[in-house]
DNA sequence: GAACTATTGCGTTAATATGACACAATATAA
DNA sequence: TTATATTGTGTCATATTAACGCAATAGTTC
């Protein structure tokens, strides 16, 4: 039981300085999304008591950006880099946070949490949410005491708190900001089809697409550069490979890929 | 000076209780926009010291809503109801609050704050807008012991901290909305004529759009009532009043004006 | 290796939306 | 009464979108 009395260790000081080391009453929740076999999924962690599941999430350095923070979460959940990290909402409703929640938590180890403790205050969480690209996480040098996992997005259950809220809502961002943003590069690997980046869409928006109106409409954004490649094996006409081009994409992602009005 | 013994009263309170009383180190500030005379505004409240002036803000008392405690803050300062209130941003970087600008505000009222008073650590705020009719704001309402007003969206200038970012994203947030949510319900009176409504697209945008056009696109969007009314008065034809639709406006402030893809 | 099948690449057509502009109507001012 | 600026309405060319057709082809089947 090394880990454990490890562990143990780590969260003892977190009870007993966390105060000192973070901003009280503050946490980033991310909403890590992935894309496989065609299922869009979230990367959730295993709360051990309950058979919870909780959102990758973390605490704010006194000194510490934001956006940092958030960061520092998903590099030790995910080990990833180059991410899309983007925070979308706050949600501080004033019950959101259970003290017996973390009280039970810290029991298993052993701990028991003074009533007036930092961390059974009421937090208020700043969701971010990150579109990484499946086949890049290794979830085995997640540095983490709890199981993580990959769930699908549309099989969820059992998450803890207001985390399902907080999913969902980053879900709207995504497709809203779908229609105005060039999505896929982070959720993708470099070389991808056409039929794959359609899939994407289809699963994001829930909603089947006309292949080749999908297509015209792609390429108009003018941030895709087809390979002469192509990707067999897949039993019927090979498609071909595309990759996005990074100069086009970034300003369609500072730009928007309309003008609109 | 009754006045200022009162409002030195509450800051004292505000400093040796504030840490009961509120969520330490977090904040939100409100962007309130309004539209006068072809020009965007957007009120803001003078600090005395250093010719500065500051979004209205506030703390977020322990057990209540964030959106609460915006809506309180917005009440404060304007009076006015039935406001259309949306969180946008966090602004978290470690240096955008200064101790001394707390230090500078007090001293003014013979407070000098303790250095390790709550007040003078870091905030982080929680950025809201707002947009109300201005025509129904009473400044001399508002509760305050700082000048409020409005200020050209175009002429800002002297803002304290990063005040003019959390603006500045406030419009972007804006301007992006618009392409696919209805937005004038709140920033005009309860009738209006289309050309005040374009003026306020075009003000919003920076961008003058064809008259004929713009009308087209936004009946199409079906959200207006064409009374027979008429706003004479205007020194030309005149033109037709218009309300919003309640139930279709709150509809398409739902589900978007588009269903894009 | 020929036929079959599911999928891909590329294209067409009709409907719809958009951009640019013309002209008549009219509330006030001169 | 006339002038003027502004509004209401409409047109037309073009661009965009939705719906669908057909040939090409990688792998499978026989």
């Amino acid at each position: 039981m090394a880990k454990s009395i490890q562990i143990s260790g780590r969260k003892k000081i977190l009870l007993e300085k966390g105060d000192k080391i973070y901003q009280p009453g503050i946490s980033v929740d991310c909403v890590i999304l992935g894309f496989h076999e065609n299922e869009l999924k979230v990367l959730l962690l295993k709360v051990e008591q309950g058979n919870q599941w909780a959102l990758p999430g973390g605490f704010i350095k006194k000194n510490e950006p934001i956006e940092n923070a958030a960061y520092r979460v998903l590099q030790e959940r995910t080990g990833v880099q180059n991410i899309f990290l983007q925070q979308f909402n706050v949600f501080g409703a004033p019950d959101r946070s259970d003290a017996s929640i973390h009280q039970n938590r810290f029991l298993e180890y052993g701990i028991k949490i003074p009533k007036d403790n930092w961390l059974l205050q009421r937090f208020i969480t700043i969701g971010f949410y990150a579109l990484i690209d499946y086949s890049e996480v290794n979830l085995k040098d997640v540095v983490s005491d709890e199981t993580a996992e990959w769930m699908d997005m549309n099989k969820l259950s059992n998450l803890m708190m207001d985390h399902a809220e907080i999913v969902q809502k980053a879900l709207e961002t995504l497709r809203t900001q779908l229609a105005y943003l060039p999505i896929g590069k982070n959720l993708l690997p470099k070389k991808f089809t056409m039929p794959e980046l359609q899939k994407l869409y289809e699963t994001i928006l829930n909603e089947k697409l006309d292949r080749r109106n999908f297509q015209r409409k792609l390429l108009s954004f003018g941030i895709l550069n087809r390979l002469t490649e192509t990707k067999k094996g897949g039993a019927h006409k090979a498609a071909y490979l595309y990759t996005f081009n990074e100069k086009k994409y970034q300003k369609a992602l500072k730009e928007g890929l309309y003008g609109s009005w």
